[in-house]
DNA sequence: TTGTAAGCGTTATCAT
DNA sequence: ATGATAACGCTTACAA
C-alpha cells in the first residue's frame, strides 16, 4: 500500500511508456509541456517557468538556451494550467447589450485594443438588453474565470451584484455615469447632456416638443435621457404631450414612421428629439419626404455621432460620446484596481453638443403658446 | 523519506489548519470549491462534479441535496481548472478585422448568440487588418485554450496555419468562399458576387467603369471583389482606366472624395463599383452636390447592404452578404467537427444583388465605345 | 450508483 | 540562480 502511494505520480507516467518502445497509448497526444521543456533544455521546471514570467531572474545563459528550446519544440504555454496555478485568468469580460449599434462596437473595439496592450484578452457576450441574459452571461464568464468585467447601463438583473460581490469580481457600469455611484461608473451623464441639449431647442423658442426616444425598457440609459429632456422642459413649465412622446428602436425605418405619426398630429411639435442616430435620420428623411423643411418647419435632433450624421443634408445636430474613451477609461480603471493601484481615471465622459444644421428658430407660426 | 511524501497531499492541508482554530492564514481565500460542497452534502468530489456534468448518472437524492448545497453555498465552478482536466475550454476564439464595419458586428454578435445557445464562450480580438496581429492573437487565444478558431479571409500570415496546425486548433475561415479549398472556409465568393454586379451593369450598356474598391493590401475578399469586376468587363473586352481604379478605407467622406476626383477626369465613367457601403454612400452623395444625377448621369452600386443603402434617395443598388449566416455556419460547422460529426453546413453563402434605384442605363452620349 | 485517488500543466514555496 | 515538489480545483478511470 504505501509502496502503491508512493513517490512522484509523474514517474510513474514515465515508467509506465517502457523506454521508447510501446504504441503510446491514450489521451489526445504526447503534447509539449513544460517538463518537456525542462528536460530537453536539462533544467528544472521552475526554471523554465521563471524564463518565462520573469526572465530577469534566470541567468543569461539558461534564458537563451531555454528560449531556443521553446522554439525548437514550439510549445505553448497551457493557460488553463496557468490560470489555475496563479489564480488569474488574464482575461476580461465584457457583456453589451448588442454589438450592432456603432458605439458599442466601437467601445468593443476600444477594450479589446486597450486590453491587448497590456496582455489581456477579451471574453465578449452581448445580453440583447435583457438583464436576465446580462446575469447569465455575467455568471458565465465568471465560471471562466475573468479577471474583471465591464457592464452597461447602471441598473441590472437584482441578484448581479452581489454575485459579483462575493465572486470578488472587480466591475465596471459604462456608459452610464452618476455621481451618485461616482467610481464604479464610466461614461457620460445621460441626464445631463439631454438636459443640455433640450435647452439649447428652448433657446430657439421651440415651445411643443416631442421625442423620439429609445425603449426605456432595461435601458437606463434611454430612461436617464428622456428625463434630461423632461426635466429641462419642466423647468419653463413646459411638458410633452402624450402623443408626442413616442419610443423605437433602432432603426431608420422605425424612425420614419414615428416622425410621420407625430407630424400628422394636431398641434405639430416644431422640435423633435431622437434618442439614436438611425430615429434621427429616419424622422429627417420623412419630415423630408412629406414637404417639410428641417429645420425651418422643424427641428430634429439626435444622440450619438455616427459619420452619416455629418453627411446627410442638412447635417444633423446631435451629441457626441466618445465611445472608444469610455471603453479604455474603463479598461484602464479595472486594470488599475487588479495591480491595487488608484485608479486615475475620469469617470464622467464628455457628451457634447455637437451643433450642426438640423435645429433652428421655432418657426413663427408655431409660437401660439407665448 | 517514504513518509514524508507519503499519501494525500489534501490530508496535509486539512490537517495543517488545526480543528478550527488559527486565524486561517494566506492565499486570497478559502473560497467554496467542489470539496467544501462534497464535504457539505457528505458525498464524494466525484459525485459532485458528476451531479454537474452528467446528472443522469446520479441518484435522485444525492442529485437534489448537492444541488441545494451549491445554492447555498453559492459554488461557482472553477473554469481553469476544468479546463485542465478536460482539455477543454469551452471558449472559441474569432479574430476580426475591426469591429466597426457592420457586416463583422453583425457577424461577431451572431457568432456570440450561436455559441452561447449551446453553453460556449467567445474570445475576441481585432486584427485591424494587419496579418501580423492577427497572428499574435490567434496565437494568444491558442494560449488561453481556445477550442476552436474563427478568421477572416483565406489568406494569413505565413506562419499561422501551419501553427494552428500544429496545436490541433479547429480553424474556419470566414467572408470568403473559395471553391477550391471547400470545408475551410465559409462565406461569399467575393469573385462571383462582383462578377455578376458588373455584369448586371454592363447590360445597361455601361462601357466606362470605375471603381472606388477597398483597399486590397491584406484583404483578400477586396481583392477579389476588384479580380470579378475586372473579369466581367475583361470578357467584353473592357477594362478600367487606371485613373478610374481609385482605393478607399472605410468612410463616407473618402468615397466623397474619391467620386469627386472620378468624376472630374475625361472622359468620365458612367458606372462607378464601390467596395463598401460607407465609399457607396459618399459617392452617391458627391455625385449629387456635383449636380449629376444618379442613376441618369451616373450609376453607382455598392457592396454590403445595410439599412441606409436602402434609405437614402435613390436608395441604392448593392450586393447582401448574410453576415450573421455567416457567422452561424461557421459556429455549427466547427462545433460539429469538435463533436466529431460531419458537418452538415453550406459553406458558400449567397451575395445576392439587391436591385435599387442607383443604376440604370447608361447614359446616351457615353455610348460613343461602341 | 458511489468513492478513491491519479492526473491535467502550470506556478510558487522552500531549500540549496 | 536553480531545483524539488506541493498546490491550484476539477474530471475520470477504476474499484467497490
Amino acid at each position: 500500500m504505501s509502496t502503491k502511494h508512493r513517490p512522484a505520480t509523474r514517474a510513474k507516467r514515465a515508467q509506465a511508456k517502457q523506454p521508447d518502445a510501446k504504441p503510446a497509448p491514450a489521451k489526445p497526444a504526447g503534447n509539449v509541456g513544460l517538463r518537456q521543456v525542462a528536460k530537453a533544455a536539462g533544467v528544472s521546471t521552475a526554471t523554465v517557468s521563471r524564463a518565462i514570467n520573469k526572465p530577469e531572474v534566470v541567468s543569461q545563459e539558461l534564458r537563451e538556451r531555454i528560449a531556443s528550446v521553446v522554439e525548437r519544440l514550439g510549445w505553448v504555454p497551457d493557460g488553463a494550467a496557468r490560470a489555475l496555478a496563479t489564480r488569474r485568468s488574464g482575461v476580461f469580460g465584457a457583456v453589451f447589450p448588442t454589438l450592432t449599434h456603432g458605439d458599442f462596437a466601437r467601445a468593443a473595439h476600444a477594450i479589446q485594443d486597450e486590453l491587448l496592450k497590456r496582455g489581456y484578452t477579451l471574453l465578449l457576450a452581448c445580453s440583447e438588453y435583457d438583464p436576465k441574459q446580462e446575469f447569465q452571461q455575467a455568471r458565465k464568464f465568471v465560471e471562466r474565470g475573468v479577471d474583471a468585467l465591464i457592464l452597461v447601463g447602471q441598473s441590472h438583473h437584482a441578484d448581479l451584484a452581489a454575485f459579483l460581490d462575493r465572486q470578488r469580481v472587480p466591475t465596471i457600469n459604462t456608459f452610464a455615469y452618476d455621481p451618485t455611484a461616482h467610481g464604479t461608473c464610466v461614461g457620460p451623464d445621460n441626464r445631463k447632456a439631454l438636459y443640455r441639449l433640450t435647452k439649447y431647442l428652448i433657446e430657439f423658442g421651440h415651445t411643443d416638443f416631442a421625442t423620439i426616444a429609445q425603449s426605456t425598457e432595461s435601458n437606463d440609459r434611454a430612461l436617464a435621457r428622456l428625463e434630461g429632456t423632461k426635466d429641462a422642459l419642466a423647468e419653463r413649465g413646459y411638458a410633452i404631450r402624450p402623443q408626442h412622446m413616442l419610443f423605437g428602436r433602432w432603426s431608420i425605418d422605425e424612425g420614419r414612421k414615428l416622425c410621420r405619426q407625430l407630424m400628422t398630429t394636431s398641434p405639430r411639435p416644431t422640435a423633435i428629439v431622437c434618442g439614436n442616430p438611425y430615429l434621427t435620420i429616419g424622422a429627417v428623411l420623412e419630415a423630408q419626404e412629406m414637404g417639410l423643411r428641417v429645420p425651418d418647419d422643424v427641428s430634429i435632433v439626435g444622440y450619438d455621432d455616427i459619420e452619416i450624421m455629418a453627411q446627410i443634408a442638412p447635417p444633423i445636430t446631435t451629441i457626441r460620446v466618445q465611445s472608444d474613451l469610455v471603453g479604455r477609461f474603463a479598461v484602464a480603471h479595472l486594470i488599475a484596481r487588479l495591480e491595487g493601484r488608484d485608479a486615475p481615471v475620469p469617470f464622467e465622459c464628455d457628451a457634447e453638443i455637437v451643433v450642426r444644421k438640423s435645429a433652428g428658430p421655432a418657426p413663427r407660426s408655431a409660437a401660439r403658446r407665448r
